[in-house]
DNA sequence: CTAGGGTAATGAAAGGATTCAATGCCGAGA
DNA sequence: TCTCGGCATTGAATCCTTTCATTACCCTAG
């Protein structure tokens, strides 16, 4: 059975060969199995075990011209907000028996660029895409082509995209907002570049509720730019503002939760936990851990999982469908990081 | 340029109409496009502009056979042991120009199973797998017919399969001879089903080490099965314990950090920090906010980024290679939460 | 005994890109 | 003027499956 073969795989008219019938009867043997005689089925499926065939999908999808694939793109498939956003999309898509490609860009839009050339390549049904930078018009241009398009985490504005978003002004502001009643004037605010949306809107956000308390919104929400919005970014940021002529502020916003961590982290490098419990932390996604670090992080909630789940609804309505903007809002969950 | 179309993509046959040249010059101006006049080039390339022209991956695929996709099953992509894993075969198949889709088994045979059949059947060049069971089978005949398999965090043995892995009964064995070394002779290991082979190498180990230092082993390490293996299970496992009529023990081994996490949080949530602090816990995986956690957490360090590194390169190895069987080893990494 | 109806099986066409043997063409050399 | 070499382009064959109009066959009713 696994004796010589190896070099190409078995096609089916090998098989019908072999059954002694026409290729025609094989494919009804596998796809209408109902409309075939039982003595020819079972004689075809014998065929088929004996030669291990497996059906080419690849001739199939070109025959059929649709397939159940559908891609994903997301930043970081390391952070937990993504993966739970595409635990979500899983779900959803399995319910309609389709599956999921993920690929993760980096934050880098020559790999986006190239993951979304490759799904669209390979005729995925359609794409939900974290977009790493403000221009649309590769995507636009996919959807143009009958892929459809599902903007995840970014609103599509008036591009005419579908997009699952959240408010991520809102979420900037609650945070600020929060940091402000607990008596903190001067803010810096890890931040990564803004040509990530949600980094940009989170520090207007947070610079509009400042505004709306009466304080200038530029010195109370100070921004630092991370490389990268990794942990091991934020201690490297947390270790520069320590060692900085002004130190460290008296709170810091960071825009997400892996980032939190990271200054966590460096705080105590550098203080202990005397330190660390001095500084008030705000954090973003309140990823599943938050509450169980060594000083539980106040966190702005997303409905991540939800987002998924949504955006893999809107991907999969039918053809004639609006283009649609979902925009959830977020949460702010205050645990004992932003206490006194 | 958006106007209508949308029906249907523009196939090399129109571009060659358009362009006025024969198919087989579009190939060419796509593929070598130095041996075309560059007039023709010129006017095939305007063609392909002016109709967005997008090759069909499919086609291509079917003419040509091979690929450069590899897939990935893991077991939760949740779980940061595995997206870091995923990350570091990302990072080798981005070396060689190759692309990486990921599933998610969620443990489940049948899931993983059609997970490998879609692949497959979509003609990747190899897959890499974190197989839910002990039934390699399936990988066998996949492997039999010329698809490259490489298991990952699970020995293949004697099976045929190449493989990367972590000397699971080692890990076992080094978070127990800790807690005995700290004093506890009465240990409970928070498991998984036996038939993920990792659960059930570790309580191997954890109970080779108990033998070792002249306990009983069945008596030392008792065993506690979870429904899966993330923190709500390690909630409620916990919680279920603190109900039992024996009460908590004074030590818990937790086959992987997420469980762990969970296992605080239920402490806390039952008897405050001087409950959190009274037991000793250990978890798998060193992830990366383990040591961030309010009772940092001494954790079984396996070298992640490295075993997916590693599992890549063996897949993209010459197909002459030989079948070979990576093992690393495991290192505890002792923090406050098995303090005394 | 024939016509007609229904079931089973057939096999050619289609789908889009690549490959390669064949053709066309042009200019240079005889 | 004729021939030959080399470059550019052509277009049929191929990859494997699905689809569907057609054929083959058997049985029953007239």
């Amino acid at each position: 059975m696994t004796t010589e073969a190896r070099r190409k795989r078995a096609s089916i008219s090998d098989v019908a060969r072999l059954a002694g019938v026409a290729v025609g009867t094989v494919s009804n043997v596998l796809n209408r199995p109902d409309i075939v005689a039982p003595a020819t089925r079972a004689r075809v499926e014998a065929a088929i075990k004996e030669m291990s065939f497996v059906p080419n999908a690849v001739a199939r999808q070109l025959r059929v011209g649709t397939i159940t694939t559908v891609g994903v793109v997301v930043l970081d498939i390391r952070n937990p907000f993504f993966t739970e956003v595409a635990r979500g999309v899983e779900d959803r898509l399995a319910l309609a028996d389709h599956t999921l490609m993920l690929a993760s860009s980096d934050d880098d839009p020559a790999r986006e660029r190239k993951y979304l050339q490759l799904f669209e390549q390979h005729g995925v049904v359609g794409l939900l895409v974290v977009p790493s930078g403000p221009d649309l018009d590769q995507l636009l241009e996919v959807q143009s082509r009958g892929v459809r398009v599902v903007l995840l985490d970014a609103p599509a504005g008036s591009s005419g995209l579908s997009s699952v978003s959240v408010d991520d002004e809102a979420g900037g502001a609650l945070a600020m907002a929060h940091l402000i009643e607990r008596g903190h004037t001067q803010v810096v605010m890890l931040n990564g570049s803004h040509d990530i949306r949600q980094c940009a809107a989170r520090l207007v956000g947070a610079r509009r509720a400042a505004s709306a308390a009466g304080l200038d919104p530029e010195a109370a929400v100070r921004e630092v730019q991370l490389r990268a919005l990794d942990s091991a970014s934020g201690v490297e940021a947390t270790l520069a503002l320590a060692d900085a002529p002004d130190g460290l502020p008296s709170a810091i916003f960071c825009v997400n939760d892996l980032v939190a961590v990271g200054v966590q982290r460096a705080l105590r490098l550098r203080g202990g936990t005397a330190l660390l419990e001095s500084v008030a932390i705000v954090g973003y996604d309140d990823i599943d851990i938050a509450s169980e670090l060594a000083v539980p992080l106040t966190s702005v909630r997303q409905p991540t999982h939800e987002m998924g789940y949504r955006a893999a609804d809107l991907l999969l309505a039918p053809e004639s469908a609006e283009i649609e903007q979902v925009v959830f809002a977020p949460e702010l969950v205050v645990r004992a990081s932003s206490a006194r």
